[in-house]
DNA sequence: GGGCGGTACTG
DNA sequence: CAGTAC
DNA sequence: GCCC
């Protein structure tokens, strides 16, 4: 197909050249228990692991030595060696600028190619321009070279008409007019492609603010944007032959790759001669260059990003810059339902902002009563002081706020300590923590599945996800729930986060996450995702964790075994019956459930058991509880007022259950209750069913539960998870149990919260009840949605 | 540095 | 008991 | 991964 391959091709290309800038991305440790169980396997089948295998007692001595070790490498080992050393490569961008070329070709040079011809005025209607012309014109031909001694002529991409590959061309969409910044600007950017994704990004951003990018050498060029990991040298080598002077012009702004990011963060032109934006040089400075590059900024600005910034924080403004950071958020994605905000639409763009972003005067923290429209604006500056700039060079940012000063109120007391505090400790509101502080329990704010398109975080999220789900195949249980609960997090907001200041306020997103969230927001790409879907086992993980009743063990099992298609486990492998079924109909259960058909389902086992027993009580639970649109499978919970052990629905289950197969309706059965043992429970039965007339086969699960456990057992079912687990581990920590069957109090745990006893039994049968003994606010199903 | 929900069914 | 699923 |  080719739609895949170019797909393939650009993302070939796009690693390509992200390794070659050597952009350290921020690799984690991270392995996984599936690949490192993979890696040993590849080893020569002498190894021990084949013996292992076939010996009971090399087995029986080792095993649980074996799993130490996994989960160890697990942890603390660096990656394997293949993604190491792919990532590690080092950049060909330093070479030495003697080597540049000038065989800059003089005929077209001069003919702008700024997409639409530049909006220069800013009264301009704004018919969005489109990048096409920039983006056309990728060069396929032999990879395009970075390598700076290749010169500009050879960055540039050939006009070639080969292959045309169409890439996704999202037309730029200007921003309202007065916003925009560049309005008039022409800017080449160096190298003159948007072929990486963060220069593309960051083209198609300063584009929006009204700049006219230009690929090649025009007189009306403005600006002059470089890749942060070019050398002034370099650049002046390239440009020479082009400027076919010595010198830049002195009306042209020649800076780093952060003056386009900053202008448009601070929605002003911002000063270009701050040191942060010069570009470094590789010799110390000689200034027989006399162009317009002051070594040093002129102003001395002592903005000299957020640390001086924090460093005048004083305590009080602690306090308030806390609150206001929770509530401000970006003005123009406040949510019109929020009051005193300040919204776009309100032209009340306060001064301050534009004036000096950076300096914040004191004087404005007084005058600004709170709420004020101007305070949240404010805040938001004052955040922005405090932003981890995307300077990647002189890394080693983001100290891991590892102060262990847990008491931020009164520690800068006895003088304006010059100690760097980055942040003021990640400190969730919520300080009462006689009782379980509750900040950290989902279960207390809900979450409202705003997922549609509506959320602003819709793509972050879904990037996150992708994530979480990687390292669930990854067996990576933690980070998994990490990433989900993050998820989670951000489906509350209502604005878009997009900086990491932004996220790292928020529950359950820290550093890793918010950095990731950055990432996302600025490129829309989060590399580490990117690198792991590349992996080829990820591929056949996925695939083979598709199949019921295979888990990670398992699918490790097949890699390992050489399959690589259903077709080969089909065939070769040995499954068990479930795993065979759930084979057989892979693209079945993987289908979703539109809500109609789960109703129809619904409808059909109702009807089904209204004769066997009317007093039973069916209920849908799952996704469909939770107004989901659709549904992984379908959940049936059976209850039966009087009822007080699911032993007594027994004979409910097993006469619906051959009565539904004997209309065809269940097609198979996945796990059906125990009668190994006759305490009580059995009290679950998974199968498949069918909607008559329709040929997919669907999961379905029974679930017998007394009436006196069904207020719990309604939580349980009604999920979601993670819901559902907060509130578990709210019980446990007010020393209570939540289980399907009920709450439990006086429960005691001895180290290693090993349960002493089992607790006594409070509530069951109440939903509401047990919300309440909790603590917990009353949420509707709905608003379960926390994944 | 140790937590991370708690249970039921299969083989 | 390990593995899987809910 | 995050939180305590």
């Amino acid at each position: 197909m080719i739609f895949e391959e170019e797909e393939m091709d650009d993302k070939d290309e796009y690693f390509r050249q992200l390794y070659a800038l050597n952009d350290s991305s921020d690799e984690e440790e991270d392995t996984n228990n599936a690949r490192e169980i993979l890696k040993q396997s590849s080893r020569p089948p002498s190894s021990s692991f084949s013996v292992s295998s076939h010996s009971f007692s090399a087995r029986r001595s080792q095993p649980s030595k074996t799993l130490g070790n996994i989960s160890a490498i697990h942890r603390t080992t660096s990656a394997p060696a293949s993604s190491t050393s792919v990532v590690r490569e080092t950049p060909l961008l330093t070479r030495k600028s003697s080597k540049l070329r000038y065989d800059i070709s003089t005929p077209e040079m001069n003919q702008t190619f700024s997409a639409s011809t530049p909006p220069t005025l800013s009264s301009i209607p704004a018919p969005a321009p489109q990048r096409s012309v920039s983006t056309s014109e990728l060069d396929t031909g032999p990879k395009l070279n970075m390598v700076p001694s290749a010169g500009i002529n050879a960055m540039l991409s050939k006009p070639d008409e080969r292959k045309k590959r169409k890439r996704k061309e999202t037309p730029v969409i200007l921003v309202p007019e007065r916003e925009r910044i560049f309005a008039g600007k022409t800017i080449f950017f160096i190298p003159p492609n948007d072929k990486h994704s963060v220069r593309e990004a960051r083209i198609t951003n300063a584009m929006k603010y009204g700049a006219t990018w230009t690929k090649k050498w025009t007189p009306d060029i403005t600006h002059i944007i470089v890749d942060k990991e070019y050398k002034f040298e370099q650049i002046m080598g390239m440009l020479k032959p082009l400027m076919k002077t010595d010198s830049i012009p002195q009306n042209i702004i020649l800076v780093n790759d952060k003056y386009t990011v900053d202008c448009i963060r601070d929605k002003i032109l911002v000063d270009e001669t701050q040191s942060r934006y010069i570009i470094r040089r590789d010799v110390p400075v000689t200034e027989e260059q006399e162009i317009r590059q002051p070594a040093e900024p002129r102003k001395a600005l002592r903005i000299q990003r957020r640390k001086s910034k924090k460093d005048q924080d004083t305590p009080d403004d602690h306090t308030q810059r806390s609150e206001a950071s929770t509530q401000s958020q970006h003005p123009q994605d406040q949510p019109d339902s929020s009051p005193g905000v300040w919204l776009p639409t309100t032209n009340a763009e306060p001064p301050v902002i534009v004036e000096s972003p950076r300096e914040r005067s004191p004087m404005l923290d007084v005058a600004l009563g709170e709420g004020s429209e101007l305070d949240t604006a404010i805040a938001e500056i004052m955040r922005f002081g405090d932003l981890p700039l995307d300077d990647d060079d002189d890394e080693e940012e983001r100290p891991s706020s590892s102060e262990g000063n847990t008491d931020p109120d009164h520690d800068g007391s006895s003088e304006e300590d010059l100690r760097p505090r980055r942040r003021t400790k990640k400190r969730k509101k919520f300080q009462k923590q006689g009782d379980a502080n509750s900040a950290a329990y989902v279960c207390m704010t809900g979450g409202t599945g705003i997922t549609d398109e509506t959320n602003p975080n819709r793509h972050t999220i879904q990037i996150l996800e992708k994530m979480s789900k990687y390292y669930g195949r990854m067996s990576d249980t933690w980070r998994e729930l990490s990433y989900r609960k993050a998820c989670g997090t951000l489906r509350k907001q209502g604005v878009w986060i997009c900086t990491f200041d932004q996220a790292f306020e928020l529950p359950f997103i820290g550093e890793r996450i918010a950095t990731k969230i950055e990432e996302i927001a600025i490129t829309g790409h989060l590399r580490r995702l990117d690198n792991a879907e590349l992996e080829p086992e990820d591929h056949l993980l996925k695939l083979f964790l598709g199949i019921y009743n295979v888990g990670p063990v398992e699918a490790s099992k097949f890699i390992r075994a050489g399959y690589k298609t259903l077709d080969d486990l089909r065939t070769k492998a040995r499954l068990t019956k479930c795993q065979q079924i759930g084979l057989d109909h892979y693209d079945d259960f993987a289908t979703r459930i539109p809500r109609d058909q789960m109703t129809a389902l619904g409808e059909i086992v109702k009807a089904m058991a209204k004769p066997i027993d009317p007093d039973v009580n069916p209920i849908i639970g799952g996704s469909y509880r939770r107004g989901a649109k659709d549904s992984g499978d379908i959940d049936f919970i059976f209850t039966k007022p009087g009822t007080t052990h699911a032993h007594d629905l027994h004979y409910f289950l097993s006469s619906l259950v051959s009565r539904l197969t004997s209309t065809g309706f269940l097609t198979c059965a996945l796990a059906t209750p125990s009668h190994r043992r006759d305490d009580d429970s059995g009290s679950k039965w998974h199968g498949a069913c069918v909607l008559p007339g329709n040929p997919i086969w669907r999961r379905i699960d029974f679930l017998l539960v007394p009436e006196s456990e069904i207020g719990a057992a309604l939580i349980y079912f009604t999920g979601d998870d993670i819901f559902n687990r907060s509130m578990r581990l709210l019980a446990s920590r007010k020393n209570m149990r939540l289980n399907q069957r009920g709450l439990y109090k006086d429960l005691m745990r001895g180290p290693g919260r090993l349960k002493l006893n089992e607790g006594e039994l409070v509530e069951g049968s109440d939903e509401k009840r047990i919300f309440e003994i909790l603590g917990v606010p009353w949420k509707k199903p709905e608003n379960r949605i926390c994944h």
